[in-house]
DNA sequence: CATTACAGTATCCTTTTTGATACTATATGC
DNA sequence: GCATATAGTATCAAAAAGGATACTGTAATG
């Protein structure tokens, strides 16, 4: 985040449901989160495995998340360069909001991305 | 969403993850989802509930939640206008990711939006 | 010696999203 | 007769987010 998109300010009930989906709600982002539940990868690896996103989001969206303490960056003094990514602690605390959002999103989004649900019956 | 920030067709795993999150990422879309998970509220109603949104915002959001079959639209046929917005079926199903999110972000979110738990202790 | 992989940056540009403001029509209450 | 509440629209402008492309330096590999 950083530029909160989802304000920060405004906490009437409610508000810290808008304030955690703020953290996760860049392009890339819950992606990202959902590969490092399964353990730490490099910055290329995570690239392969979120593709289509340019390295620039993808330092942008790692950086955000590092700002806001979900995840950890660990450099390695070598050349060439080796950075290693994972879940800081609270990083991992997220992993029951991912689980809730993929097994919606498993039981919900049709092959092409349009909620399922309309009862389709209907106009059967 | 509709205009798909969030790409439906590159669904790789975790894709699920991303298309979840893509239907709940509009700037109000989770604190009415949440508002509307303790019943139906009419359209003023929920604007003096999502305070600083401005009315052109939330029809936008709420017209976007009823195209991916999230809540349910009701209008009165009666002047003044009556027009009453509900979580449909679908949208029902989302009560553990909103739950999930609200329980981190009272958990983790600080007063003032970011998160607590970069252990404030290691510099005390 | 040339190539590739690593982890990014830098710059520019387009798209998307959001905000501000003013406006609509009509029934009811004062 | 006038203001108010209802549920929005319309128009314009600003800001934020994201994409495309090219580039960096060094070590190991062939």
């Amino acid at each position: 985040m950083a530029k909160a998109r989802h304000s920060r300010f405004d906490c009437t009930p409610g508000c810290s449901v808008e304030a955690a989906i703020g953290l996760i709600d860049g392009k890339w982002k819950s992606i990202i989160l959902w590969h490092l539940l399964s353990g730490t990868l490099r910055f290329n690896e995570l690239r392969r495995h979120v593709e289509n996103c340019t390295p620039r989001m993808l330092t942008n969206q790692l950086r955000e998340m590092e700002e806001d303490g979900l995840i950890t960056r660990k450099v390695y003094a070598q050349v060439p360069p080796k950075v290693e990514y994972s879940l800081s602690d609270l990083g991992k605390t997220m992993e029951p909001i991912l689980r809730a959002l993929k097994e919606w999103g498993d039981a919900n989004i049709g092959l092409y991305g349009k909620p399922v649900g309309h009862d389709p019956r209907d106009s059967a």
